[in-house]
DNA sequence: ACTGGTGTACTATGTCGATAGAACACTAAG
DNA sequence: CTTAGTGTTCTATCGACATAGTACACCAGT
């Protein structure tokens, strides 16, 4: 499982762990019945706080994403994979009405939005998935 | 001036201040020698603390985009439209290249993205430019 | 001079996210 | 049984943000 974190944004922690991971089952990364890492190890790859990890961990459970093995860790849920899919689509589908509406109360031009949304100006090589 | 806050985001509200302003004066809703609201005022209309809008107005005076003239309050700076349409700009090409950015690392497949940004699929009467 | 309106500075309080460290109950493996 | 590794819970501390209230120096208008 490779999680990346921004120290910086001012988006919690906690969270981006709960949405990397959610975005990693519904990528298939983890399958339905195999294990997440632990808390304390995933602490220590992303050199963040064991606690906020326990704490995205707990949320994900009262979601239904994993169920504990006692003794054992975390599990994937059965039903999970297609639900992460449904979140993924639904989080990036409002972060982009949120960026047009934002850019419309603004009053950016739409010559300027046109530019910026313009895939021909994309770097396609910028960036990488992770895995 | 208007200016709409969101007290539920995690950025924070002076932040949210300092741009709404920039975006204010790079669409022309205050001009070059004009005065912003004063602190109290504007704390008012907001609901906000007035030492949050003063942050807000010390940071528009350390970028130069506002000039203090005193006993009267806040002026707008004479080159200060042609640099807020650029940081304008700035702001939301950088918004949106993470936007592209995440959803890739997040392996959102091309068909899904492309369906978020099909323009036949935005409501042009959702959101309307605020003034 | 006086009043009222500017921005600014300061202390105190509360919330929230994050860290640090300890302790607990549970279970697999030796 | 012992050990080591699970997740969980708790207290304490720190920093950033926001609020509340007060005080100050400045200036326009009367």
């Amino acid at each position: 499982m490779f999680i990346e974190i921004d120290p910086g944004s001012s988006r919690p922690i906690f969270e981006q762990v709960t949405d990397q991971i959610k975005f990693a089952i519904a990528a298939g990364t983890v399958r339905a019945e195999e294990m997440i890492p632990s808390v304390r190890d995933l602490s220590k790859q992303l050199a963040i706080n064991p606690n906020t990890v326990a704490r995205a961990y707990r949320q994900l459970q009262d979601e239904g994403i994993l169920s504990l093995r006692r003794g054992m860790g975390l599990a994937v849920n059965e039903g999970a994979q297609s639900e992460c899919q449904r979140q993924r689509k639904d989080f990036f589908q409002r972060k982009f009405q949120n960026f047009l509406d934002e850019a419309v109360r603004s009053r950016l031009s739409d010559r300027e939005l046109q530019e910026i949304l313009d895939p021909s100006r994309w770097d396609p090589n910028r960036v990488q998935p992770i895995g």
